[in-house]
Order: structure tokens, then C-alpha cells, then sequence
RNA sequence: GCCCGGGUGGCGGAAUGGCAGACGCACAGGACUUAAAAUCCUGGGAAGGAAACUUCGUAUCGGUUCAAGUCCGAUCCCGGGCACCA
């Protein structure tokens, strides 16, 4: 048996040689971006998980090529990042010098794949070549006013000693490093991700990706619709006239005549203004230590706590004194950062007002509570305040003690009471999205720098486009104490201003590597273009990708970003499409042996080096994508693989007789059989269905299963050209999943007259006459349960099978006589005679 | 708490409302072999039965339907996301 581990260097260089993965441009017009989410160099080491990604998604590469697309499938790496560097601070290896080592193993690793890789489009994002056009960008967000700096609470990870992004923050942990993320005031680099909040929001819908990604998307956008309210102060006197009102935002208008008391977040400007003097020590210690306790503790002890500001404000539709108090949960960077209370219809205020003592007042009852003839109120539902004081009930239903609006549902109240109070100025429909703008500031080295000068005479100042990219230096310190080297790296820190001349500082920040890969897709096809980001003609014909396979964790940080960032650049000019990834698919996760996540500290990491070492890749990128459903994952399992190399040896072994045969007897006749020529079109057709689903499991069972039918058909003698065409179709189908192998096969089938790779040869395509049987089983059920099957010819009508049924022994049997009252016919598939 | 997924043999996993368990692993039996391995063939949801066959069976309970793993309602468990968002 042939050691098909040797196969995979043989059949690499070989395309290499003949240029097999590179992209035509001739042939745009029959272009397929086919992109996979590119490596991030943090470890030294390609492992399962890329594996699992990468293989299965060059299976596709090499089917939609088959099928006659013109396939771009670019590979390159996220290389900048803070793991390097901290790596740097552990170790005194320069981020660079680590990053560059990871790569070529990594590189040398991807090789080991197989996967045709366009060649001439490799990036790294960490060479000044691609973060010119990352600080490129970052400048034209900037003439836009899509970037700015800010003094704004941030995360803040004391370990990483930088700010993060609220999409890397998980549990008030850091997405990267798991430690405690602290809020801090900082000035800080923002871009308005919010400004598209609507339209990153409604293109959802248009997109084919997992329903579950769109849903987490527009969780995290989270657009909710309601009313912004005024309550005037009742005191205002000494007040300026716009500061005499305090705006809440609600959604639920309808409860507006249960407002008990107003709430302000204790950062909330107004506080400091209203407080009355009685309550102004008690409300300033409060707002001090609610500031001090970091958001962590604000949220995991949940118990709300708030003081009195001893100032008032009025109800705008009844005119109601309601007093005013700060509590800790109302939150400052929401809606207004104020509150209506309504303690029997919200279960924060009621929890609020029980513990203060405030009343609780029932506004609305359940779709059960309806308006008399006499205008009185009947209450049917049963969670009504009147019968048993379910309360806080937080549903829609009918209002009820809301002067003119009782006896109104409550979608029609929200909307009556906004337009009623719109009229008096003090109100009006308001949409509030959760969506914060995206925090691109990090205060470390190893990322690209930010483009900016800080002048003491002329401010923020941008760095001319010419003069990019501003280089990150290599020499630099790394120490332990948090702080940036750039930020002490005066050759780099000190410059001219652009502007004046005079002598001004750099920007020390560099950018979040989400930047970095927010736009990588589009530098791939013009990789080499020097003086642009991009050609904006050649981006219009190769995008938007068409396939994009990667992980599920990207659902809230890189795939939103990439989002944002190509409607920015589409309204600046440079791009004519909207969403960057029209369709895409996340692979499952492999879990180790043991069912659980892979990780050092359980010892239960799989190496894809050693297996791919023992079997070749082939058989390894088989295991992977037969013995999981490709979209969940699994537990790992070693005799898994075992198994595809005992099948791929079962096909060579068939290959290789087959060809021995048609050399001894090549004037075999080509007798047809029917039975042989439709399985080969049944896994055809089954085949490409899968694979276009990027079901390979089912994929390969189908191709099992044509061979299983051709060593049958050996058995029985069957025409040898019929089974060497069969045979020849076997391979092709093959290729895609276990390129090296199906090459060498190809070669094997080909002989002497062998002349090019099998990647030049068509997909098979299944004819369906082919397909269509001159007898069909179905099954016959009597009173639905199946009692017989019968044989009848294809082309019989309703009639003739229900004879067919009717007269079957087994069914005469089952009847016992009786009359049926009912047949019904699924074509195909079954009978059911009902009796 | 809320929003998504998911729960099918010993195992990985298949099933446009229409014959549950494709394909494979493991297992068992047979062939080949001095023997073993490899290979090839056959069999395997459970219970009962000599067999034909019968009954039960896709987390649980109920419903719709001639027909439910699939649709509807409730419950339990697992995974993921969000989490004082007014």
C-alpha cells in the first residue's frame, strides 16, 4: 500500500509549479471570493481549530472551482496584537521577532493543508506596507467625523494595561486575559459605529448567515422604540429655562399615570443643580461611592440603592408632584440617564419602591379588562391588581386609572399620549439603539499607530497622507509596568507639527486590531498596490466575498466592524456594495477527547501536526470534516481517523485493480447497467447538493457509498468500461476533499495518457434521466401503519397503485375484508389505505 | 431573568410532515490464512418469539394530522449570547 503521506509534497509542488491556485483575471466575470477568517499568530502553532476551519473551507474552495467558478481564496495573518507583546514583556523577545517566527512555522504548517491559496495576495497586517492603509483609513474616518477622541468612561483590563472595547468585555472580564475590567475616565479614540446603528440593524435581513449571529447582532445593537418625556421641575426658579426639564426615556408611554417618583443616574449633570440644600450631603456621598464601586459590583450585587435629591418635578399629563431621586440603577450611558418610575408595571421600580417605601400605583391591567357600555371597567383577566395583585405586571394590556386614556390598549396609548403630549412640547417618539461607539484607543505598543500629532498651538492635528505610515519604531523597552513603550520612545513621541512646524508630540495609542481586520478583505485582491488601499475597480468586480467561513466568536466584535467599516467607505466614495460577507458559516468547536474545551491546563489539546505527520493530510482534513456535522463540532476521537484512512486505502485499492484490469483487457464492451449508472448519478446528485450546503459529512457518506456500489459491481461482473468510468467519476468527486490523493488516483486511472491536473477537469454533473427508475418500492400502510411494500412501475397513475395496493396478498390480509374508506398516495413514497 | 441553538442506538452522526437510525466507528458471525493482522462478505434500536410476526421506541407530558424526530402548547436538561438598556 502506498504511504500517502509522501503524496502531499509531490502534489503541492506540482501546483505551485503549474500556478493552480492562482487567479485569472480573465475570467473575472466568473469570480468566487471563497474567504476564510485569517490566522492570528498569538501561538506559535496552527492548531485544531484553524485546521477545522481551513480544510473543510478548501474543499469548497476546490468544488466551486470544479464547478467552473474562477476561485479567490487569499490566506494571510492578524499579526498585530497584544499576546506578542505581553510575550515580549515575559520573555525580552521583540513582538516583532516572535511574530515573524510564529508566522513561518505557521506558514510552513498551512502548506501542510493543501489548500490553494492565492499567492501573489498574502498580508500581514503588522507590516508598515498594510498598516499604512490601516492609518489610511483611520484619517479618512477622521475628515468624516467618523472618528474622534473623547474623555469618556472606558474598560479598562489592569493586566493588558490598556482600554478595550465594550465587544471584548465578557462578565466585566477581558476577552483576552480573563481579569477584572475596570471603568476609567480616559481621553480616548472612538469611532461612530452608532451613526449606522439603523442600517447595520435593517441589513441584517438581507444577508444569508446563521440566524443566530443575526441575532446577536441586533441583540448588541439593540434598537428600542419609545418616547422621550419631559418633566418639568416644579421648583425652576432659580434655574436656567432649559435646564428646567428632566427628559426620560420610555418605552412603555402607556404607563405614564403610575409614575410614582423620577430617578437621575448619579453621574447625571442636573443632579448637582436640583439637590436641595437639606440633601445635599446625603446625595453627594451617595454619588461618591456609587462612582467608586467599579460597574462590576454595581451589577453583581443587583441591590438597588438611591437617596432623595428633596427637589420635585411635574407629571406632564396629570401635573402630579413626583419626587426626584438618583439610584444606581439608572444607568448615565443610556436614553437620557434618567427614569420614570413606575413601581407596578416594572420590576426595578417595584423592587425600588418597596424598599423606599414609595407607592405603587396600577395603571394597566390584563387584555382582560375591557370598557362597558356604561364606560366602567370590566376586569376579566386574571392577574388584574383586583383580584390578586400580581404585581409588578409588566405586560401590555389596557389601561386603567389613566384619566382620558382608561380603557385604552396599550400600544394605542403609547401612541395616543406621545401625540397628545408632543402638542404641549413635552414629549415626542424617540429610538434608542444600545449600540456604543466603537473604543479603538490601546494604550500598547505591538498595533499600528494612530495617525495622529498633538500640537500644543494647533490641536489634533492628522498626519498628512504623504507621510504615511507613521512606523512603529523597533527600539524599544518593554517592562513590566504598564506602560507604553511608544509613549516613552521619544524619537518616536516627538515630531513636527504638520501645521505650524512647531515641535508637538505623537500619538502614542495604537489601534485596536479590529481595525486591522476590519478591512483586510478588501486589501487581498490588490495586495501589492502601493499607493492605494485598494483599486477602487478591481474591489467592484471580486466583492463582496462570497463565502465566509470562520469562527461564531466573531459575531459581535470583527463581523460588526468589518460591517461598519464598508458602509463608511462605501459613503465615502470608495466601495459600491453595502455588506462586505454576503453569506457565511461558522464551523462547530472540536472539543478534546473528553468532550470538554481543548486547553493546556486539562492536557486535552489535540496536535494536528502529529496526525497529519503519521497519515497525511488528506486523510486527516477527511476525518475532520466526516466525523462531525461541520456546524457543531464535537469531541475528538482517534479512531475516527482511522477510519478514513481504511476508506481512502479501500478506494486506491480499487483504483488500482480497476486500472490493472482495463490494462489487460482495453478492449473491454461497454455493456450498460442500469443499476451501476445510477448510483454513480445518485452520489452525483447528492454529491453537489451536500457540498453546496457544506455538508460534508453527508458528502462523503454518498461517495462511501459509490464505492461500496462499485466493488459490488466488480463482483458481479459488470462491464469493465462501465465500472471505469464509474470510477473515474469516484475520483473527481473525491477531490475536493483529499486533493493529493484524488491527484495521484487521477494519475494512476490516466496512465500514460495523463496530462493535467484534475482540478482542470470538470465537477460531475448528474443526468436525471439516469435517475429515473422503471420501478419504484413503496411502502403500504393500512390505518398508517406500514404492512407490506409493492413494486409499481414508475409511470403508474393513482389508480394503478391502488390496485397495485389493493390486490397485494399481505394488504388482502390485513384489510380481513373490510372496506377501505380511504387511500392515500405519496408518490415515492408510500400508500396509506384507511379502513 | 431575557434571546438564540440543541436533546435521536454502545459511539460519531443521517432523515423536503411520508418506511427513524443513511454513512461510518465499535461489536458479532463467516470467508481467506498454519495462525494473527490486513482484506472481503454478512448481521446489529429494544423487548417477546423457533420463526412468520407482534409490541415499544427520537428528553418528558399533551395536542394537530390519514401520517410527527420534524408542526403547536407546557415542562425538564445541555450549550451559546445578553444581562439594572427603562
Amino acid at each position: 500500500m502506498i504511504d500517502f503521506k509522501s503524496l502531499d509534497k509531490k502534489w503541492n509542488d506540482y501546483w505551485d509549479k503549474e500556478g493552480l491556485n492562482k487567479f485569472d483575471v480573465k475570467n473575472i466575470d466568473k469570480k468566487y471570493y471563497s474567504l476564510v477568517m485569517f490566522s492570528y499568530p498569538s501561538a506559535s502553532n496552527l492548531h485544531l481549530g484553524h485546521w477545522y476551519n481551513y480544510a473543510p473551507a478548501d474543499t469548497f474552495s476546490r468544488f466551486k472551482k470544479m464547478q467552473g467558478h474562477e476561485v479567490f481564496a487569499p490566506m494571510g495573518f492578524d499579526s498585530f496584537g497584544l499576546p506578542a507583546e505581553n510575550f515580549a514583556i515575559k520573555t525580552g523577545t521583540h513582538p516583532q521577532d516572535s511574530t515573524d517566527r510564529n508566522i513561518k512555522t505557521m506558514q510552513k504548517q498551512l502548506k501542510g493543508i493543501g489548500a490553494m491559496y492565492e499567492p501573489s495576495s498574502y498580508l500581514e497586517t503588522s507590516s508598515p506596507e498594510y498598516y499604512k492603509f490601516t492609518q489610511w483609513l483611520f484619517l479618512k474616518l477622521y475628515e468624516k467625523g467618523l472618528a474622534y477622541q473623547k474623555l469618556a468612561p472606558v474598560n479598562f483590563c489592569i493586566s493588558c494595561a490598556t482600554v478595550i472595547a465594550n465587544e471584548q468585555v465578557i462578565d466585566n472580564k477581558c476577552e483576552r486575559c480573563s481579569s477584572d475590567v475596570e471603568k476609567r475616565e480616559m481621553t480616548q479614540w472612538f469611532f461612530s459605529i452608532t451613526k449606522y446603528a439603523e442600517e447595520l440593524l435593517e441589513k441584517l435581513d438581507t444577508l444569508d448567515w446563521p440566524s443566530k449571529t443575526v441575532a446577536m447582532q441586533k441583540n448588541w445593537i439593540g434598537k428600542s422604540t419609545g418616547g422621550e418625556i419631559s418633566f418639568v421641575l416644579s421648583d425652576a426658579s432659580d434655574m436656567s429655562k432649559t435646564d428646567a426639564k428632566i427628559k426620560v426615556f420610555t418605552t412603555r408611554t402607556d404607563t405614564i399615570f403610575g409614575v410614582s417618583y423620577v430617578v437621575l443616574a448619579p453621574e447625571h449633570p442636573l443632579v448637582e443643580k436640583i439637590t436641595t440644600k437639606e440633601h445635599k450631603k446625603e446625595v453627594e456621598e451617595y454619588v461618591k461611592k456609587t462612582l467608586k464601586i467599579s460597574d462590576i459590583d454595581r451589577q453583581t450585587t443587583k441591590e438597588k440603592t438611591g437617596v432623595f435629591t428633596g427637589a420635585y418635578c411635574l407629571s406632564p399629563v396629570n401635573g402630579e408632584k413626583l419626587p426626584i431621586y438618583i439610584a444606581d440603577y439608572c444607568l448615565m450611558n443610556y436614553g437620557t440617564g434618567a427614569v420614570m418610575a413606575v413601581p407596578a408595571h416594572d420590576e426595578r421600580d417595584f423592587e425600588f419602591a418597596k424598599k423606599y417605601d414609595l407607592p405603587i400605583k396600577e395603571v394597566i391591567v390584563g387584555a382582560g379588562g375591557q370598557l362597558d357600555s356604561k364606560n366602567n371597567l370590566t376586569i376579566t383577566d386574571h392577574r388584574s391588581p383586583t383580584t390578586d395583585h400580581n404585581i409588578p405586571f409588566i405586560e401590555k394590556g389596557t389601561l386603567i386609572n389613566s384619566g382620558t386614556y382608561s380603557g385604552l390598549e396599550s400600544n394605542k396609548a403609547i401612541r395616543q399620549i406621545l401625540k397628545d403630549l408632543e402638542k404641549k412640547g413635552l414629549g415626542q417618539t424617540k429610538t434608542n439603539y444600545r449600540l456604543r461607539d466603537w473604543s479603538v484607543s490601546r494604550q500598547r505598543y505591538w498595533g499600528a499607530p494612530i495617525p495622529i500629532i498633538h500640537c500644543d498651538k494647533c490641536g489634533i492635528v492628522p498626519v498628512p497622507a504623504s507621510d504615511l505610515p507613521v512606523k512603529l519604531p523597533y527600539n524599544v523597552v518593554f517592562t513590566k509596568d504598564g506602560v507604553n513603550p511608544l509613549s516613552k520612545c521619544e524619537e518616536f513621541i516627538n515630531t513636527k507639527c504638520p501645521k505650524c512646524k512647531k515641535s508637538a508630540k505623537r500619538e502614542s495609542d495604537t489601534l485596536d486590531t479590529f481595525v486591522c481586520s476590519s478591512w483586510y478583505y478588501l486589501r487581498y485582491p490588490d495586495a501589492n498596490n502601493k499607493k492605494e488601499p485598494f483599486d477602487k475597480k478591481k474591489i467592484a468586480s471580486m466583492l463582496p466575498v462570497d463565502k465566509y467561513i470562520g469562527g461564531a466568536e466573531h459575531a459581535c466584535m470583527h463581523l460588526l466592524y468589518s460591517r461598519f467599516i464598508t458602509k463608511s467607505l462605501r459613503d465615502m466614495g470608495y466601495l459600491n456594495f453595502d455588506e462586505p460577507f454576503t453569506s457565511l458559516v461558522h464551523q462547530g468547536l472540536i472539543l478534546g477527547k473528553d468532550g470538554m474545551k481543548m486547553s493546556k491546563s486539562r492536557g486535552n489539546v489535540v496536535n494536528p501536526d502529529l496526525y497529519v505527520d503519521e497519515h497525511g493530510s488528506d486523510i486527516f482534513r477527511m476525518y475532520l470534516m466526516f466525523g462531525f456535522s461541520f456546524i457543531e463540532g464535537g469531541a475528538w476521537n482517534d479512531d475516527g481517523i482511522l477510519a478514513l484512512k481504511k476508506f481512502l486505502e479501500r478506494v486506491y485499492r480499487l483504483v488500482e485493480k480497476v486500472s490493472a484490469s482495463i490494462k489487460e483487457t482495453p478492449f473491454a464492451t461497454l455493456e450498460f447497467n442500469f443499476d451501476l449508472n445510477y448510483a454513480v448519478h445518485y452520489a452525483i446528485k447528492h454529491v453537489n447538493e451536500d457540498l453546496e450546503k457544506l455538508s460534508f459529512n453527508t458528502a462523503i457518506a454518498r461517495i462511501m457509498e459509490l464505492v461500496n456500489a462499485i466493488y459490488k459491481h466488480i463482483e458481479q461482473n459488470t462491464s469493465l468500461m462501465l465500472v471505469n468510468e464509474a470510477n473515474q467519476t469516484l475520483i473527481k468527486l473525491l477531490a475536493p476533499f483529499a486533493p493529493h490523493i484524488a491527484e495521484e488516483l487521477h494519475q494512476m486511472m490516466c496512465g500514460d495518457n495523463w496530462e493535467e491536473s484534475i482540478f482542470k477537469h470538470p465537477y460531475p454533473v448528474h443526468d436525471e434521466q439516469s435517475l429515473v427508475k422503471f420501478e419504484t418500492e413503496l411502502a403500504v400502510q393500512i390505518n398508517s401503519k406500514i404492512k407490506s411494500k409493492i413494486l409499481i412501475p414508475t409511470t403508474a397513475t393513482n389508480e394503478e397503485i391502488e390496485k397495485i395496493a389493493i390486490s397485494d396478498e399481505k394488504v388482502i390480509e390485513a384489510i380481513a375484508g373490510a372496506k377501505p374508506k380511504k387511500i392515500i398516495i405519496i408518490k415515492d413514497r408510500l400508500v396509506n389505505i384507511i379502513v
